[in-house]
DNA sequence: TCGTCATATGAACAGATCTTCAACTATGAG
DNA sequence: CTCATAGTTGAAGATCTGTTCATATGACGA
């Protein structure tokens, strides 16, 4: 259930560098947009009111970090969600940002602090 | 089942704002260390060797976008996942680092693009 | 081949942000 | 009250990062 019993530093920096990626406002936007059926970038570039060069630059980003997946049809690229953990994820966040009243966490109950 | 079929610019931010949070390696692994049993600053800091002031400074950050929760014992205060959702983000993104051939995706199977 | 559309790339600047250091508040013990 | 411990806060600086502009690549049609 818990993430893990113990997180290595290095995984922690990897798990960093992907939650950095969806911390930009554009750059999320851009995510949002391939959440549905693939999308060029051209289209990502209209529908998130954002220039099709910082698209681009995003898109390469997120490519890198295998968050969206690249397929190029003709003149073309569509992007898609890479896998479907990057979609639970956003969710989960939605989730979280949506109920603010929430603070009632059904884990961790006891308080045993080793040292 | 897929996030929402319109996402706003508002929400967008609100949801980059958390992703940004978790972003930094430091600040995460402070979350990290709070996933289990509520965890006092100083403990903290020791096992993420970290400064005190560094880890205070990145939990009141936490602590206003309620992703950690605080509680005062006597001198010391205690630190804990504000709710589950943080922990499902998290587990979720681990598993996506965690899975690196997984490239082929369950949703989105069909490319169905006019242009 | 040439031209055009779609996308990608590199350099450079402005703005944000992580970290440190010092000083400050709060709680409890003697 | 005084002291020590635990935690917080503010300012300042070095670093990183998002964005823009200009240029380059790739693909298709004439």
């Amino acid at each position: 259930m818990s993430v893990s019993p113990s997180i290595t530093d290095d995984l922690a920096i990897e798990l960093a560098d992907m939650f950095r990626l969806l911390g930009d406002p554009s750059r999320l936007r851009v995510v949002l947009t391939c959440l549905g059926a693939p999308i060029c970038v051209s289209d990502i570039a209209t529908l998130t009111r954002l220039s099709p060069s910082l698209v681009s630059h995003h898109l390469r980003l997120l490519r890198a970090a295998r968050i969206l997946r690249a397929e190029r049809l003709g003149k073309q690229v569509f992007y898609t969600l890479a896998d479907h953990h990057v979609r639970c994820t956003i969710t989960d966040m939605v989730a979280h940002v949506a109920e603010p009243a929430e603070t009632i966490d059904t884990a961790a109950a006891d308080v045993n602090v080793a040292a």
